[in-house]
RNA sequence: AGACAAAGAGA
């Protein structure tokens, strides 16, 4: 069982979900009962291929045969709901589990908060914070980053520093996620001084920050029209000796466009390859709708070819 | 020795 959870895993991590269930009803015949690992990594598998369904069915099927999960395989489960938005099927089986004696984990209902907190009912993502804490099951810093995350988009940033207090005073720190879901909140809703104080405070408090809050604050800045500010983020950064990735240098290029420098957007393409930093689809279509309105439809020709002959596909 | 949770860019 050891080697088919790894085959498993392998299979439904490359999008061999097909695959992966043909060798699952192998394992049978071959003398091999599943076990919890098995499952979970089914569950996930056919869950990550948008078949929470079928996940579902087959770990009913399974317990029909008496088969009895673990916290991990319904978790499993569990995070296919919450991701499809499915939340009251999700609430359904983490109520089944406790009636089948499954204590749920910090992961059950950091899930389920995670869940409650992207469809915008945060109400019901703080009940479940507080259910965990009378259950005894002590929330981490990602339970605490998903409730910053569903406060900031119902635009409670006060809340959210209060959140942050909470965390601090049960001896969690908050780490890079959490100051990305902060500043992209912060960014999106137009109090991009406030970021920019916020970044500012963090880098003199030696606090490392990850290209993912670079990203929130470029495209923040791109898309204010603080064209400047964001040319000074990029260099800030090069000089210090920070490379940026995919995302980072797509969101300066869509600035630089904006802007109306298409010829050093282009530059930066080039820069971005020649350091080793891939473009993808999402880069090139942004180059591409440039070009398109400033050239007519023959502008993009050229950059178009770059990207297939990138082996990039369009989307 | 194997399985589960949170963040950023374009149309």
């Amino acid at each position: 069982a050891f080697t088919y959870t790894a085959l498993l895993q392998g299979l439904c991590d490359a999008g061999m979900v097909h695959e992966a269930m043909a060798v699952f009803a192998w394992m049978r015949p071959d003398g091999c009962a599943p076990d919890q690992h098995v499952y979970s990594t089914m569950v996930h598998g056919l869950c990550g291929a948008g078949r929470t369904g079928e996940a579902d069915a087959l770990l009913t099927e399974a317990m029909g045969e008496g088969f009895v999960p673990n916290v991990v395989v319904y978790n499993a489960l569990i995070d296919g709901y919450c991701s499809t938005g499915d939340l009251e099927l999700a609430v359904g089986v983490f109520e089944g589990m406790q009636s089948k004696g499954c204590s749920p984990n910090v992961r059950t209902y950091t899930e389920l908060i995670c869940g409650f907190c992207k469809s915008g009912k945060v109400e019901r993502a703080m009940v479940l914070y507080s259910q965990m804490v009378e259950a005894g099951v002590a929330p981490n810093v990602v339970t605490y980053t998903a409730l910053i995350q569903g406060q900031c988009n119902m635009g409670h940033l006060e809340f959210v520093f209060r959140l942050l207090h909470l965390m601090e005073a049960s001896g969690l720190v908050p780490n890079e996620w959490t100051f990305s879901v902060l500043i992209d909140a912060l960014c999106k809703s137009g109090r991009i001084e406030e970021a920019q104080q916020f970044l500012e405070s963090l880098v003199q408090k030696g606090i490392k920050v990850n290209q993912v809050v670079y990203t929130s604050m470029m495209d923040a800045l791109c898309k204010a029209g603080k064209f400047d500010d964001a040319h000074t983020l990029m260099h800030k950064m090069v000089m210090e000796g920070f490379v940026p990735d995919t995302h980072l240098y797509s969101s300066h290029i869509y600035g630089l466009c904006r802007e109306g420098k298409l010829s050093e957007a282009m530059l930066q393409l080039d820069d971005m390859i020649d350091n080793g930093i891939q473009a993808n689809a999402v880069t090139y279509t942004i180059l591409i709708d440039k070009l398109l309105r400033e050239f007519g439809s023959d502008g993009p020709k050229q950059i178009f070819d770059r990207m297939i002959v990138a082996g990039i596909k369009p989307d």
